[in-house]
Formats: C-alpha cells, sequence, structure tokens
DNA sequence: CGGTTGTTTGATAGGCCTCAAAGTCAGTGG
DNA sequence: CCACTGACTTTGAGGCCTATCAAACAACCG
C-alpha cells in the first residue's frame, strides 16, 4: 500500500527492516479524493498527513484575486502535506490531478515515531527538504528558463521521480495532466502551453496525448530542458550530481 | 550576536531561557564574507551552518549555461544553510549580496542540540519548512504576478521579515541590493527592474536609492501587490491569516 | 583622474497573453 | 444508433509585457 513510499525513502536514506514495520504501522486509513477535488485546504489546521498512493496530485496556491499555480506535483510514494504535521496548517491547498488514493497518517502517530527515533526524524526532515529544493529548482525555472525549456524540464523531473517509485521504466508513462494542469504548474497560458507542447512534438522529443507521456529520447531532452538531477538528491554523494 | 535569530525563533515558537542558553552555547565562531563573495558553493559537503548576523544573503541556483536566479533573500537572524545539517550538502550557493558576517554553527552541536531537546528539533524543523513557504510564493509571484506586482511583493515580504528582528520599524530601512540583484530575485532583466521601479516610484508608493527603501504607505503597497503575510506563520493561529 | 560599477533612457524585437472560434473526442441519453 | 453535451485541444489575430542591444549618465574609488 505504501510500497512506493519505502521505495522513495530507500532512494535517499537507509531503513531498517523494523523501521519499515514502525513506518507502515502509522497509517490510519485510506482516503479516496475524486479528479479536482481538495484534499487539504490551506490555514485549516490539521491532525494527519497523507502519503499518495495512486494518482497524481499537487500543491496549490492563489493570488488574493484569484490566479492559480501549481507549485510542486506529487507522485505516489510522495507525503504529500508531511509539513502539516511541524507547521500545524498549510500556506496551500492540496488537490488531486487525476482520482487519487492517499494513506492517512496520523500526527499522533507521527509524533510516536519521530520521538521514538531521531533517525527517522531525520528521513522525514530530510524528505521535507527535498520538497523545498524542487521548489527551488521550480523558481529557477521561472525565473530563467523560457517556455520549452521549463516544460521539458518539467517532463524530465517526473520522468526521474517516477523512475524512483517504478512508474517509469520504459520512458513512456502515464501522465494524467490536462493542458491546463500544465499551464497552471509552468506559469503560462493555455494557449501557450499547447503551442510549446507542438514544439516540442515538431522537434521529436516527445508525444504526449491522453494522459500519457512518451519521451523519444532522454538524453535530448534532457539536453534541451538543461536537466541536472542533483537537486532530488537520489544519489548518496555529491560527487556524483553535477 | 544572534540576538536576532532568537527574535526570529520566538516570533513562531517558545524558546525557554535555557534553550536560549543551548542555542548560544551552539556558535563556534564568526566569519566576515565580503559583497557578491560565497559563503557556500552548492555541491561541496559541509561540516556547519551560519547565521546571519548582519548584511543580506541569498541562495543562488543557476542554469547549466550560466543564468543566475535569486531564490531566497536572507535577513539577518536567518539560518541561511540550516538544511545542510540534514541534507549534508546544498543544490544552491549561498552568497552575500552586502558585506555579511555569519555565526559558525557546527553540525556537531546542531546534533547534540537536537538529540537532547524534541523541541528544539521541531522549532528548526519548522525554521526550514518556512523557508520552503517562501519558495512557494516566490513561484506563485514568478508564475503570476507582473512585474510590478512582483516587486511590490518582494518588497513587502521584506519589510515584514526585517520588522521581526527589529531592522525596519519605521517602513524606511536599508536594503542594500543593486537592481541587478533585484532583477536576480525577480526573473526580469535590469533594464525591466528599473523600469518597474520608475513604476512603483510613480505611483507614489516607495523610494528605492542607495541602497534605502522607504515605503509611503504599507497599506497601499500591500494592495498593490496582493501580499498577505499568512506564509511567513508568524501569527500562532491560522485564524489570525488571511 | 580614469576606471569601474550602477542607473537611466531609447529603440526594436519577440515571447507570451488575451480573445475568439473551431475542431476533437468520450460519455450520456433519447 | 445518433444527437447532444461537456471537457479538452488546436488554430488565428492582435497586442502588451519584457528582453536585448546600445549608449549616455552618475557615482564612487584607488
Amino acid at each position: 500500500m505504501i510500497d512506493q513510499h519505502l521505495m522513495l525513502l530507500r532512494a535517499r536514506a537507509e531503513i531498517s527492516p523494523s523501521e519499515e514495520m514502525d513506518i507502515r504501522g502509522t497509517v490510519a486509513g485510506l482516503r479516496r479524493i475524486a479528479k479536482k477535488t481538495p484534499l487539504v485546504r490551506a490555514y485549516v489546521p490539521l491532525a494527519s498527513s497523507a502519503i499518495l498512493v495512486s494518482g497524481l496530485a499537487a500543491r496549490v496556491k492563489y493570488t488574493r484575486d484569484g490566479r492559480r499555480q501549481i507549485t510542486e506535483v506529487h507522485v505516489p510514494g510522495d507525503f504529500v502535506d508531511l509539513h502539516s504535521f511541524v507547521l500545524k496548517y498549510l500556506d496551500h491547498d492540496v488537490t488531486a490531478l487525476s482520482d487519487c488514493v492517499f494513506a492517512m497518517v496520523p500526527h499522533s502517530a507521527l509524533r510516536q515515531l519521530t520521538e521514538r527515533s531521531t533517525h527517522l526524524t531525520h528521513v522525514y526532515w530530510f524528505t521535507s527538504l527535498v520538497d523545498a529544493a524542487i521548489s527551488r529548482e521550480w523558481e529557477l525555472s521561472f525565473g530563467r528558463r523560457g517556455a520549452v525549456e521549463r516544460m521539458a524540464h518539467l517532463f524530465c523531473e517526473l520522468h526521474v521521480r517516477l523512475g524512483v517509485v517504478g512508474l517509469a521504466q520504459d520512458n513512456a508513462f502515464d501522465l494524467p495532466l490536462t493542458q491546463s494542469d500544465l499551464a497552471e504548474c509552468l506559469g503560462l497560458s493555455i494557449v501557450h502551453v499547447n503551442r510549446t507542447l507542438m514544439q516540442l512534438r515538431k522537434d521529436g522529443l516527445l508525444e504526449f496525448a491522453g494522459g500519457h507521456l512518451r519521451i523519444h529520447n532522454v538524453r535530448d531532452l534532457q539536453e534541451k530542458a538543461g536537466f541536472e538531477p542533483g537537486y532530488l538528491y537520489l544519489d548518496g554523494s555529491p560527487a556524483e550530481n553535477r
């Protein structure tokens, strides 16, 4: 059920079998959220956090006058709102982009887990810092990468992150996003997303249709995106990054 | 020396006098960094973290071909690279924007501190999550706010954050940034920063010259920016935000 | 005082937005 | 089985916002 969550943790830290049991023991139940429905609302106090089991979810923020921006996309295995355990409430919504299933973890269980184990505290702290690193990389994309490069970079990131949890073995994988969702991820208009997508197709880099992405040549796409996966902290040693 | 750091922590959590002593005890020395000089380089393993004592610093990322983006600005009191304690190395540089003084805290001292105190662990975890929240708000700015709004928002944020540590009592405060620095913060060109600044001046919202910012009417500027400070997690209760 | 750094201004180009409308496709109901 | 609907994608036209290039100006500093 949360196998992918453990794959994700183990991609970045050692988790012993007994720790695995402890982690699995924190799950109190499942929650199904339909496409386009919020799981968490900003500024509402929370008593549990959620691990994405299946589907695609996102952190969403709004300007005062209602413009909408996706801040991070979550793949299965992600703890989508772990930070609410420490912050008590969030500054953003968490929304299901496709139909989703979440494993719910009460904060009380997390409290017990982290009080008993300094190591697991650091593992989860680490996890929340990787989210922050992803946000920083997105900031770089927004500030300094054009539409084509930015979209290519997003696809590269999702390819790697889905690969970690075994959902992108063959450079072709489900990515149930509409062009409108992409626009909200990339800070572009829908129309321009459409044109950017056409550009990437025309360049022979990928196909994207029906919620399915096929990358023709990963190397070429990464080149186009200027993608360097170091910020995902997947290799133990810094030397292997960059 | 790290008084402002304690003001900052106390704006978000209870810190007892004995905890304060413990925190002060972690500081091993000072480090002076000249303007435009890096304190930390990306992907280099670190053994200590740094609290900004005076000056202005920033997290900086680069695209593969060298375009530069500031990801977050740090004010005195900020733990500029606390996350290196958990991550071991960073995915970005930390650079002094003006001449800076840092208080250096060895990771070994942080380890002792956090192993002894679950509360302080959560306080510092919280701190690093606020950095993440700031990055998310910047993502929203990049994606959905125009140049004027975006710049106004940055100034509002810095006004609040400097106010917390007592460096912006009267809506006029030192902000030793060049227009070029602002361009790197905002994802704009230097020329356009200049024009945007002129716009804000013409609208009578602020003056910015010689590294000094004067906000004529905070309410008006916040209105222009669509600024809502909830994401800074400065009020204990979510109800007071938004 | 010349060199360097930072600010300002002008002209031009282009990336991306908005508005508008048409085309595609899956699902629904008669 | 076909008409209808709603969600999504594609295309076109026009325009604004922001970048780029170039150059003048100002301020500081050794």
